[in-house]
DNA sequence: ATAAATAAGGACAAAAATATCCTTAATTAC
DNA sequence: GTAATTAAGGATATTTTTGTCCTTATTTAT
């Protein structure tokens, strides 16, 4: 459905809303390991995340790193989606038509129309915070347990 | 959602049902033009499509070209999705993990999973007879009226 | 002030997806 | 059987995505 890139977006924020705060800034060593990302491709990333402080903050130096705060995590989902310009994926046609629309539906879009809408309303409700809380409260997980890069440099 | 191939699959697909009979084969030219996709690439999609006859047929030469027999229109929408090798984008995690399942749920897990239910529920019950009967009944569209390439060799 | 830790950012590399071109093979019309 | 038409298939090119590496800037601790 998303990019790569946009999956390890999600992840990421997720990781960052749930341990990280002012006081406890998370690195990106942190962050990739946990959610199981290419290190130098998420600081790509998060660099996009963090520009004009939309989604997330970070400081250099010592005991830097990133985190957010409480207004970054009472933002929808969706808001990570458009950080990274794939939110025009919750709403395009199926078949990719750009001409697809009510008035010249393609095959699919009466029945698709209704999954689209269910997605918008999914990542326009669901809240950064909301998806960290199922975490804290051990009902989700984002970790990989799984196998790790023998080294890394 | 998909890649653009998938998404001229798609098109092609649909295209060739509704035109194309054992006697009315219909060129990659034709369905290319038809549904606004690169000629040359469109053709790669079709040998694809062919392989094994899985979802359409074709011959050479003269009056040659593309068509399907019932058979093939009464398959489910999502054999094309199987034969473009991306059926498991239906039901993938939403933030990639290949752990996330019900016992190790992602944050989105929960909330996504009726929205992959009804994904594979449309795409598995509608099917390519079905979509090209739309076209025909002229409820539905496919075509590119748009801007079309100046020179095309 | 200096050293250490950390993200920022640029340059580059590798891989995958998308797209084009050319030659060959098959079929049909004559 | 020859020429014309069409898909098949291989090789190559281009673009985008994914990923790495190196240098610089910022901050902190000493």
């Amino acid at each position: 459905m998303f990019s790569k890139a946009t999956e390890y977006a999600l992840r990421a924020v997720i990781y960052i809303a749930q341990k990280g705060s002012p006081e406890n800034k998370i690195s990106i060593e942190e962050i990739s390991g946990a959610i199981g990302s290419p290190r130098s491709f998420t600081a790509k990333i998060l660099q996009i995340l963090r520009k004009d402080n939309r989604i997330i903050q970070s400081v250099t130096g010592p005991q830097g790193g990133f985190y957010m705060t409480e207004q970054h995590r009472k933002l929808p989902v969706r808001a990570i989606l458009t950080a990274m310009n794939e939110d025009h994926i919750l709403s395009k046609c199926v078949l990719g038509l750009h001409t697809c629309n009510e008035l010249k539906p393609c095959p699919m879009h009466a029945s698709y129309k209704k999954i689209k809408e269910q997605l918008i309303q999914l990542f326009e409700t669901r809240t950064i915070a909301q998806l960290a809380h199922e975490m804290d409260a051990g009902t989700a997980f984002i970790k990989f347990l799984g196998k790790k890069k023998e080294k890394r440099k």
